[in-house]
DNA sequence: CCTCGAGTTGCGAAC
DNA sequence: TGTTCGCAACTCGAG
């Protein structure tokens, strides 16, 4: 088994491109103690973790799984491949350090905390087995922990101290070419018919009953969709999210999302020529630009990285407790699309048909769930869009369910979206709803976002009986979303109070206050931000 | 030319 | 990156 020739591993879990990947040309470039290159492996683990723990649905696996592809082809026009090895990581390495011959291991340094667990565990394995490690910053436009220590070893809770905090950071640099060839050495196609590519078969998909790919994975779609987003400098310089709408038939906004979750896109080209565009002419500003959404991926990022907790109401210090309802009647009847609001039920079934929705589509099914009608957990919410969403971040997605429940970072709870008058602002004949809810297709525009006003005689000419063809709605918003602000209003004045007693006593113990450095990769680091997070918060409202 | 009323637009306040 | 309401100011066509 020893007579496997030394080889550089890159290992992908994130980060699916050839294209400004630091990590890759790390292990590219690696020469052994006689000065050579050594033999490429680019390595994907398919990770029980994420079948069993996190949701996928369908849509994601398939992304995942053209991206893969994607990733296996432009390597092997280099010469190389991708090798698939199925297993946990820790499990995995300890065999594939001795029998691979590996030298040196590289990575995208990733801030998720599982991520961050399994690296620390499996950096240490390395080292135990005299295999150099490598790891790279490039999923973020920022090393977030450099973000942190220039606002003072703690995250920025305001979107406009984020970009401050940016702006005294010296500006990222140009993206890294892809490699257009490798060093003879890298080259070699070994264990030809291991480590394949899973099929969708073997991803648990039946490629027959899910929906045509609106959005396929991988780098080669990425960058073709990049050049198509950034093709109308105009559109590009103009771009002001709120003026999108939420319910056009086609997509109003980049859709670029998924592929910077998967790292197909690096966000710093993404950047890079975004500003050139942006240097050409009068535009809008963050945070409502394009450019704007770049540093909203990097806001969650950078207070997901430094917040424990983050993805849960409970121990998640920045996160206002709330007296959430448990219904399961409720939550299955929002995820499935349901509810009897034609705007919020088109909003789901397109969710879970092309795993892709407008954001302010999820601004408006967020604030139903929660503070606005069904006043269920953002973290039921949170589960749904993880399974559904394509570009489901375990920063952005939580950072999200937090700010559109008025959990953190927004505080005006009693800003309610109609799900009946908000949708009608862009689309007031209701065609978006008639695409997504063909049982209201033949509904006249005056009852489309309000069916069960409309008198039986028109629903029974319309082919569409409420509480019979299609669901009656389950809860009345005009009486609810007032009941919801006061229980809100409520939650957040117990919040207060507890904050400000467990505040004067000051009796906590998470007082460790080590200044480790951002370089630093043993996970304790944490909780010495914590108590003025909660205090930065206070002063908010 | 004026007056009237219906309809619109824009703003601030309250929830 | 809310909605609704009331109010004032305005437009515009009818008479």
């Amino acid at each position: 088994m020893g007579t496997n020739p030394e080889c550089a591993v890159h290992w992908i879990r994130k980060g699916m491109r050839l294209h400004d990947n630091p990590a890759l040309l790390a292990a590219i470039n690696f020469k052994n103690e006689q000065g050579k290159h050594v033999l490429l492996k680019p390595l994907y683990i398919l990770d029980p973790h994420f079948r069993k723990f996190m949701r996928v649905g369908p849509n994601r696996w398939r992304f995942l799984q053209q991206s893969l592809e994607d990733l296996d082809k432009k390597f092997r026009a280099l010469g190389s491949r991708l090798y698939i090895v199925r297993g946990k990581p820790e499990e995995v390495f300890p065999d594939l350090f001795k029998t691979w011959n590996m030298k040196l291991l590289t990575w995208e340094y990733d801030i998720e905390p599982y991520a961050k667990k399994r690296d620390v565990l499996i950096e240490d394995m390395a080292k135990d087995n005299k295999v150099k490690v490598e790891q790279h910053v490039s999923h973020t436009l920022y090393n977030t922990n450099l973000v942190l220590k220039a606002n003072g070893g703690k995250a920025p809770m305001t979107y406009q101290k984020l970009v401050s905090v940016l702006e005294s950071l010296p500006k990222p640099k140009p993206p890294l070419d892809a490699p257009t060839s490798l060093p003879k050495e890298c080259q070699g196609v070994h264990h030809p018919v291991e480590h394949l590519v899973p099929s969708m078969e073997e991803m648990g998909l039946d490629g027959a009953t899910i929906p045509p790919c609106k959005f396929p994975g991988g780098e080669t779609e990425a960058l073709k969709r990049l050049n198509k987003s950034l093709a109308n400098k105009e559109w590009v310089r103009k771009f002001e999210k709120p003026n999108t709408a939420p319910n056009s038939l086609e997509p109003s906004t980049t859709v670029l999302s998924p592929y910077l979750k998967f790292g197909c896109l690096s966000v710093r080209l993404f950047y890079h020529e975004l500003k050139k565009i942006l240097a050409t002419g009068p535009h809008a500003k963050p945070p409502v630009s394009l450019l704007g959404q770049i540093y909203w991926r990097e806001f969650y990022y950078v207070v997901g990285s430094d917040t424990e907790n983050f993805d849960k109401m409970k121990g998640n210090k920045i996160c206002c407790q709330v007296d959430w309802d448990t219904n399961e009647k409720y939550l299955e009847a929002w995820a499935h699309g349901k509810t009897g609001y034609p705007f919020i039920d088109a909003i789901m079934r397109q969710l879970r048909l092309e795993g892709w929705i407008h954001h302010l589509a999820r601004h408006a099914v967020a604030c139903f769930l929660t503070r606005g009608d069904l006043y269920l957990s953002w973290e039921d919410g949170q589960g749904v869009f993880e399974e559904l969403l394509l570009d489901a971040d375990w920063a952005m997605n939580a950072g999200n369910w937090m700010w559109l429940s008025a959990s953190a970072f927004f505080h005006q709870f009693f800003r309610v979206y109609s799900p009946v008058a908000f949708g009608k602002k862009t689309d007031k004949f209701g065609t978006y709803i008639k695409k997504y809810v063909p049982e209201l297709v033949k509904y006249p525009v005056e009852y489309i976002y309000s069916p069960w006003e409309a008198p039986l005689s028109v629903q029974k000419t319309a082919g569409c009986v409420i509480g019979l063809d299609y669901p009656r709605r389950i809860v009345n918003h005009e009486e609810i979303h007032k009941k919801n602000i006061a229980r809100l209003s409520a939650a957040y004045k117990r919040n207060k109070a507890n904050n400000a007693s467990q505040g004067s006593s000051s009796s906590s113990p998470s007082k460790k206050s080590s200044k480790s450095s951002p370089a630093e990769s043993k996970a304790k680091r944490k909780s010495t931000t914590q108590t003025t997070l909660s205090f930065s918060k206070k002063k908010k409202e």
